[in-house]
RNA sequence: GGAGAAAUGGCAGAGCGGUUUAAUGCGGCAGUCUUGAAAACUGUUGACUGUUACAGGUCCGGGGGUUCGAAUCCCUCUUUCUCCGCCA
């Protein structure tokens, strides 16, 4: 949610910003800041009210003390304050909702970098590792070779579930346990505290972090204890801090958290949700930051060069995509895309999304720190993949497949006890 | 699932219809004293809204109601605790 202040600054240079996100509705802008006028006033005229209703219910206390007959008449006028209150109110409490039904539908602002364009094809590549390695020899793609060495049941998955909830067996299930434990082990390396969070959680927590209202058929709902399955931790995790005011001595704070993540992504068929590259249930590390402004954008450099490093040691071919004003999520300032190379599919899967979200969740989530001069202020967040599983391990089984069988990566030797598949 | 109790500022805890603009203690912050610290003493210390700044308004788990007036009375929902039942 975009700050009042901020679009009542500079409305112009709002909807400049918005243009790069080729938001279709910048007239939303104007008609919020009138709004708020509208709220103000309505405000200040009830306030008004109220006052002289307090005034007067103490009056009454003094005057029925004393016996003093003035007693019933200041109640009659109350009354009639009473009646007037009533209509204001309920015209004012139209004036707010209209107010943040209309806010909630404007997305952040893009950072300035932020390239503008409508599709993922204008996304800017910031970087990309100089050779892409070849196919190995009679390559094959991760869904025949999960076949062959028996690691991954897609078939069993859709007969006890449903497509998209692949079963992972003998070395397979090691290796995702594997992977797992890598990715929270480096992430604790570089001073992320590990949660354990819910994978369920309540409509407020859903809505805090903006997974509803407007993507509610994204998530599983259960509907009997009206609870939904996460899509990612960054639900739980950022809803950690809802509602709390830190002391700028807290920063930064740094959270990392291993969960399953449900998608019901009702979307395309075919090729690009072949095998592991789209699924309802996946395995994911996810690192979270909160923090001090002025900091947010060098926290989000060390968060890619995090995930950077763990692409090399996993000596995946990758590139990081810059992403362009189009493909930046609703509520991201600057998102920075990590893409392997899947050499037997011969395109490039997305496994990473880091981005910097500036206030835009900390004002929904009421999240601010508290300065020396006690101004409470809104802090930044940010949040990364650190990573997603499945398109990993796609990219590192075609990669890795060999004669012999799939060699696994050095650092991931000591998390398998294995270094090979056969 | 059944029965009972409770929900008040960072924490503890008073208040049970009108000087509550929420007592008091702890904690936090500032100061006095001290070479420094501790102790002691003094002051200060909730959130939201609003104003150039005041003023004003809202908030005692959420929502609704009674009343001239509600933290206080009523209804309802939620959560927590205790006991019982079930259970990895």
């Amino acid at each position: 949610m975009l700050l009042l202040e901020v679009l009542k600054s500079d409305p112009l240079a709002v909807k400049a910003r918005l243009a790069i996100k080729n938001f279709p509705q910048p007239e939303l802008v104007d008609v919020v800041i009138a709004l708020d006028e509208q709220r103000k006033s309505s405000q200040s005229t009830i306030d008004l009210l109220l006052s002289e209703r307090n005034k007067l219910s103490k009056e009454i206390g003094l005057l029925i003390k004393n016996k003093d007959p003035k007693a019933e008449s200041t109640k009659n006028r109350v009354a009639e304050i009473k009646v007037e209150l009533e209509g204001l109110e309920v015209t004012h409490q139209q004036i707010e909702t209209d107010l943040y039904e209309n806010l909630v539908q404007l997305p952040n602002l893009p950072a300035d970098i932020v390239p503008s364009g409508k599709t993922p094809e204008d996304n800017e590549v910031v970087f990309q590792v100089k050779e892409i390695p070849a196919a190995p020899k009679n390559s094959i793609p991760h869904w025949e070779l999960a076949k062959k060495y028996q690691i991954i049941d897609f078939e069993l998955g859709t007969k006890l579930t449903g497509p998209g909830f692949p079963v992972y067996r003998g070395k397979g299930a090691i290796l995702q346990r594997a992977l797992i434990n890598f990715f929270l082990a480096e992430a604790a390396e570089a001073g992320y505290t590990e949660m354990m969070v819910p994978l369920m959680v309540s409509e407020a927590s859903a809505f805090a972090t903006g997974q509803l209202p407007d993507k509610e058929g994204q998530m599983y709902h259960a509907t009997t204890d009206n609870l939904y399955l996460i899509p990612t931790a960054e639900v739980p995790l950022t809803n950690i801090y809802r509602d709390v005011i830190l002391e700028e001595k807290e920063f930064p704070i740094k959270m990392t958290g291993y969960t399953p993540c449900f998608r019901r992504e009702a979307g395309s068929y075919g090729k690009d949700v072949r095998g592991l590259n789209r699924l309802h249930q996946f395995d994911k590390v996810e690192i979270v930051q909160i923090q001090h402004p002025d900091e947010s954008y060098a926290a989000l450099d060390q968060m890619c060069k995090h995930v950077e490093q763990l692409l090399n040691k996993l000596e995946l071919p990758y590139r990081i995509l810059r992403l362009c004003g189009g493909d930046m999520s609703f509520a991201s300032a600057l998102t920075y895309d990590f893409e392997v190379f899947s050499v037997a599919q011969e395109r490039w899967l997305e496994v990473s999304s880091v981005s910097n979200f500036e206030t835009f969740q900390a004002n929904r989530l009421k999240l601010r720190y508290r300065t020396a001069d006690n101004k409470k202020i809104l802090a930044h967040t940010l949040n990364g993949s650190a990573m997603a599983l499945p398109r990993i391990l796609a990219a590192l089984l075609e990669i890795n497949q060999t004669e012999e069988g799939i060699r696994i990566p050095a650092v991931l030797q000591k998390f398998t006890g294995f270094d090979i598949i056969q």
